[in-house]
DNA sequence: CACCGTTGCGTTCATATTGGTCATGGAAGG
DNA sequence: CCTTCCATGACCAATATGAACGCAACGGTG
């Protein structure tokens, strides 16, 4: 099968060069074209439909200067331009997820996302247009059943997870971070401890992950007698 | 949660009535208006979107007598209309499949079906909507996680049609899911082991996949030195 | 002003207990 | 009789815990 022709909008030119170097070292895919905001892409992707090379696939910033990137998926869909769609926001509101999904977003990804989180939808999405192509063990050139097509759209939508650290556990790590989430200002480790009913070193160390992956920021607390206590908040601001 | 409005769009009136009958059978979701083509369909929609009370999900049969359904998806997307879109279909084309879900399509129904089909996967798009309205266990108005969203994509999934990965035996699943749908609280794998009578690894394998599919949750229970002990607990109560 | 005991948290290590995987055995079907 | 599939037992790997040690700031005291 050829690759997929992806099409990179994003703004800010570092990140469009990193998305450009994810999708050159992923097999399968190939770099289409690049733009900096709404109006480019859709003239870009208009151009090469034309030109008989469509864009299969567009990662789409939701955040450009000139257009929300609901808007340019609007547009595509008026123009008869129908990529399919990675939405990549900073923001994290759940209103803008469902209008996405309406609008044909078949993936959405969060800033900021490692090179994994990346590969890994991307790898799903061929996934799913591999199923889609060859369906079924039965044979080729017969219809699809009702089997096939769930299972292509199992693979669209299904999480896989990512490797995380030695030592560490997908669950509890979810578990402090929902905590986290919830608080509304700064926490210690031992406050983490007692509300989870973990133990404080496990807190301390999943504190300390998420510090180092910039989710939570950490400062320092004084004025109490004994050594200075860490003190964690929820920031994951942007990127 | 108020209930979900549906509008659906099906030419033959034997059809039409029966869908019209499985949605009023459906607790969550309330039939808004039924439609016999494509043109209706659109200016029905458009109507009640004026009257405020928008319709939220369509369920469209892609065969109908002025236009096709991926048409109809096309010009409610340049119309404004954002309703996300059941399509129903007796053509098993899985290019169709494609360009559907690049217009926004949710879910794929293909005729004939069952009741129960019918309503596994509306009950899966009620849960995908659920998800994104109240994210993680107790935090509202927080930001949404990356999981938080794969979590709800996957709840669009369709684990009941899906295929049985390799290794596990229809009996020995329902066995399992029997006993975990009796168990008010959470339950360790080892308890399910000695409960049914079998293997840790067998008892493990069934709660994993059970978890995987998002019919049971997993929490680590803590406060104990050694491994945390993982604890399954019944999280599907919409059925 | 300098020094020192006190205090509480950060850090490290061994330990306990479970999860995960591999190869084997037995049963069902052809 | 052979093949295929699933449950099993045993091994190795993983991970939270508790205790012990060290460190940094506070608050007296000389």
């Amino acid at each position: 099968m050829s690759d997929i022709r992806v099409l990179v909008v994003e703004d800010e030119p570092i990140a469009a060069a990193a998305h450009a170097a994810y999708i050159g070292r992923l097999d399968g895919f190939t770099l289409a074209g690049s733009a900096p905001d709404g109006q480019s892409a859709l003239r870009l992707m208009t151009e090469l439909s034309a030109a008989g090379q469509p864009v299969e696939l567009v990662l789409l910033d939701m955040n450009l200067p000139d257009l929300h990137g609901l808007d340019i998926a609007r547009r595509m869909r008026a123009s008869g331009l129908f990529a399919d769609i990675i939405a990549i926001t900073a923001v994290r509101e759940l209103n803008i997820v469902r209008s996405a999904v309406a609008t044909g977003v078949v993936q959405y990804l969060i800033k900021p996302f490692t090179y994994a989180t990346f590969a890994d939808k991307l790898r799903s999405y061929r996934q799913f247009r591999e199923q889609l192509a060859s369906p079924g063990p039965g044979g080729a050139g017969a219809g699809a059943s009702q089997s096939d097509v769930d299972q292509a759209f199992a693979s669209l939508r299904a999480p896989s997870e990512l490797p995380l650290p030695k030592g560490l556990s997908g669950s509890t790590l979810e578990a402090v971070q929902d905590f986290m989430k919830q608080q509304a200002g700064a926490v210690s480790a031992s406050e983490v401890m007692e509300a989870l009913g973990m133990s404080r070193v496990t807190a301390r160390r999943y504190l300390e992950y998420l510090a180092d992956a910039g989710t939570v920021s950490r400062t320092a607390r004084y004025g109490a007698p004994g050594r200075p206590e860490n003190e964690y908040r929820w920031s994951r601001s942007g990127s």
